[in-house]
DNA sequence: AGTGTTTTGTTAAAAAAATCACAATAATTG
DNA sequence: CAATTATTGTGATTTTTTTAACAAAACACT
């Protein structure tokens, strides 16, 4: 029936999770049949779901081959303000700081950043920030769970505040969808306002990190005033800052 | 000089980084310019270290490109019996459950075949199991994060265990590295030990799956005993389990 | 502005990979 | 053992990807 099919397949998937990517022609040679063999035993398992799959000739593990991504959609938007203004930040940050780091898309390009640093403690509630931040070796990940919101990929919960406050967090990276001098700063979603909140409330300093495209701009859920932060990080020149002490650039 | 392909590389490296593979075509759209610019950054940054690779038309970050592999080194991960395994658990769950899901690889081919109910909630502290059960749009996924462990690729906290408890869980799908008739049911890592005792005695049901390589084995964590499961679904035939009523397969 | 250099886009050619069709082989069954 | 069925290999065809070459545009510098 499938007998050979499956053994193929098991024996190429054994090679294959040792993290390596294995030419068309080397695995038909291991497995002593044609290429088109192999080919057809591939074809075979898509029914259930992708396992293997074959990529330019040569066959791979790897899942998430789904070209599905609007995170890279929304990245487009204003991406290298959001890498200047990432560049900024990051020089401020110190070794052995305890970072929390906010959800959305402006503070991704910080991350890749961070492996500059020896050593480092990331505290966050967003999913796509613990997936960049987990391969680093030289950063301890603390994620905070609770129900999954796909639209921001981050977590809410009603423990979340308290989980946060028994924190020692240092720098809190705060992100914003609308920054207004006179009514304040906002998100979209209202899971988030509880654990930025939180972190404003328990970090030693605050920063909020916005692109000019946030500036002026009124969102549903408001979660803190301008002033309630330390620092503003912004690629803006038109709005009028509450605190001239601070760094805001 | 190199700023505009730089600039390129450093935001597609950022997109990727998150795990995704982008179409080339994306990655001209992205940058807005066209694929064959794109190739020259991508044959330019060969000069240092290969970062991102071009397969079948496709950008991917993932390293050891090197086609040398050795072939001796074939470490059994008995895939195929764990998906076996998987298919018959999945046989046993039903639509609206809450499913309690372990950490490591033996339920990792089960989460795909999730796609077939209607509506499921899942319960895990394993970050390999929320990106796989993420984009499932009929799953509701609740995460227990706390202190990322790479080695298990999942979470650990002094409370989660009473966030578990909070959890009303229909199923707890185990897992484990060593189930042994008289001694118990091991695991590798400790921090593993709060989250499945509290799935086991949370649950209405607990299930044990563990395929053959797993038995008669010892590890260094016990976290339970067999009787304490109201099912085992292994491919090992020569266990003798003291549960003869419940459906052992 | 004008010259030389670098970067980029378009086109065409070459190479590689994926698909298809059919013959050959091996396995299964009555 | 013959007949049927399933599996596999080979070669041709189509598609896609990669490479190469050249022209246009942008940039730097005097």
């Amino acid at each position: 029936m499938k007998g050979r099919s499956a053994a193929r397949l098991e024996k190429l998937y054994d090679i294959l999770s040792q993290g390596r990517v294995v030419p068309l022609r080397e695995a038909a040679t291991l497995c002593d049949v044609s290429e088109m063999t192999i080919r057809r035993d591939l074809a075979r398992q898509e029914g259930e779901q992708q396992e293997i799959h074959l990529l330019g000739g040569r066959l791979l593990l790897n899942g998430s081959m789904d070209p599905a991504y609007d995170v890279a959609e929304q990245q487009a938007s204003r991406y290298p303000a959001k890498k200047a203004l990432c560049q900024r930040v990051v020089e401020q940050i110190e070794d052995g700081d305890t970072l929390f780091i906010d959800c959305g898309s402006t503070l991704i390009p910080l991350l890749g950043l961070l492996q500059r640093f020896s050593e480092l403690t990331v505290v966050t509630y967003a999913l796509n920030v613990a997936n960049a931040v987990a391969p680093l070796s030289n950063v301890r990940l603390v994620l905070l769970g609770g129900l999954y919101y796909p639209a921001s990929q981050s977590f809410g919960s009603d423990t979340i505040e308290a989980r946060i406050e028994r924190l020692g967090i240092n720098k809190a990276l705060i992100s914003a969808a609308g920054v207004d001098a006179k009514r304040g700063v906002s998100c979209f979603h209202f899971h988030e306002v509880a654990p930025k909140r939180a972190a404003i409330a328990t970090a030693m300093q605050r920063w909020l990190v916005a692109d000019a495209s946030k500036i002026g701009v009124v969102r549903p859920a408001y979660f803190a005033m301008l002033d309630e932060f330390d620092a503003l990080f912004t690629d803006a020149s038109d709005i009028a800052l509450s605190k001239p002490d601070q760094p805001s650039c």
